[in-house]
DNA sequence: CGACTTTTTGAGTCTAGTCAAAACATGTGG
DNA sequence: CCACATGTTTTGACTAGACTCAAAAAGTCG
């Protein structure tokens, strides 16, 4: 089997520089604050304050008070939940313009999950109070804000029932699929997942460990249906690996 | 080995009457009305339906268009997703008082899952639109609805943490002191579950197989952690059962 | 008392986990 | 530009937890 060496280079935008004229397009693109007028956005801005972050470094931890709603103004940014075996597992990946961190606001004292700076990033980062006052301010928001938290209700529920029903090999290739729906660049024949994931990252999404994701894309590789190396992955044949998900087995 | 022959009667209130009164009372009840005034929670009962379903009686299915809000008065309901294959994934047990039902002010069209009557039940519905005017009217009720999705996203997130790194045993356990936490009622020594529920049932919670599930109630059993039989359980041992769920073994 | 469901148990198989070692990629400094 | 140090990925061998199929046993209800 031919082994392939860095065939794709994966170029990242140091950020470094969190201008007022990006954060007021992070800001004004996100689902709740989108319908708002410019001079409302201005207004919100002023409340946020950014942030850096480099690479592997935590945003909070699992446990920490909720004192902050966040957004990802550049980079990815990972939730995770740790076991009390230390195990890592993934709930989900967040890039431009999404929100994360379960605000007091919505009911809960303390953050979920841990949040993990999977590149560099720069984060914006306003209070619980002002974003409770945004919400008095804007009802309307407070609507989208529900719609946005019932998504990913439905998401999650969707990865409890994969973990419940598929195989491994379903697993795997329904979390390439979802990285590449978010994250996914096409290049030439295939499609580049635009984030640097390591197996074991892999293995954290997928509910499996290190070597069993790396023998399921060792498959996938020989099959044609990805190529990958170290913390990247292209999807070469995206019809059959959501045949794959679906039908559970390769045909 | 000494089998029980119904050691436990579960004795079901017959609903067959929603009166007004109980109408009310349940709706004021809701987390996300009971703040209000009686005259609010009054002139709201007048935007609800009710409506009488028998045990194993399907309320929507997953795919079905999103109208109503529906509101458990009486019985129990079970929200599950079914797989391509037909198997079925539990994601919620409802009760008194609890909301279910993706309505399209969340920002869903469709149901996302399947909603049963586990026992005979009394439901209340409220359409999109009423639903609607509620929130516009007591802008307050939008925010702790928000409370109310977080709080199920964290559970179901909880879940998913589970089913990643849990063992069959360890999420049978886990699963019991959900129920009984929620359904529980102190009986002599042990918490008889308030809830008729299959090995079936319990594995679509833990997502395995009846027959994994049995075998593993044998073992609670011959461990004195649990007694059951068909269709019930009651937890004779909470500290053992809790001390499983972490540790990963019976000692 | 049957007829029907649900639960239990057994035997065999397989998926995926563990432990361990080798192969490979990447970046650094000589 | 090469050689080495480091982290990542692959592969192998073994094991164990959980699934499947099948049949017996136990409850439940009319």
């Amino acid at each position: 089997m031919v082994r392939l060496k860095s065939p794709i280079r994966l170029d990242w935008v140091d950020p470094a520089a969190c201008s007022l004229e990006y954060r007021l397009k992070i800001i004004g693109r996100l689902p709740f604050f989108k319908h708002l007028p410019a001079e409302a956005i201005s207004k919100i801005n002023g409340l946020f304050h950014d942030h850096e972050v480099s690479a592997d470094e935590r945003i909070y931890f699992e446990g920490d008070e909720a004192k902050y709603l966040y957004l990802v103004a550049m980079g990815k940014v990972k939730l995770v939940r740790n076991t009390d075996s230390g195990r890592e597992v993934f709930l989900d990946i967040l890039h431009g313009s999404e929100y994360f961190g379960t605000l007091t606001v919505f009911g809960e004292r303390v953050h979920a999950e841990t949040a993990i700076a999977q590149t560099d990033c720069c984060i914006l980062q306003i209070s619980s109070e002002d974003f409770e006052r945004v919400l008095t301010e804007y009802p309307d928001v407070t609507r989208k804000v529900l719609g946005a938290v019932s998504k990913r209700l439905t998401e999650s529920q969707e990865v409890v029932k994969q973990l419940s029903t598929y195989t491994v090999e379903q697993r795997t290739a329904s979390a390439l699929l979802r990285l590449a729906g978010k994250l996914g660049e096409v290049r030439g024949q295939g499609v580049l997942i635009q984030l640097p994931f390591s197996r074991q990252d892999l293995a954290a999404m997928t509910g499996s460990t290190m070597e069993t994701v790396s023998r399921v894309m060792s498959r996938f590789a020989e099959d044609g249906l990805v190529k990958s190396g170290r913390k990247w992955v292209t999807i070469m044949d995206m019809k059959r690996l959501e045949e794959l998900v679906k039908k559970g087995a390769v045909n």
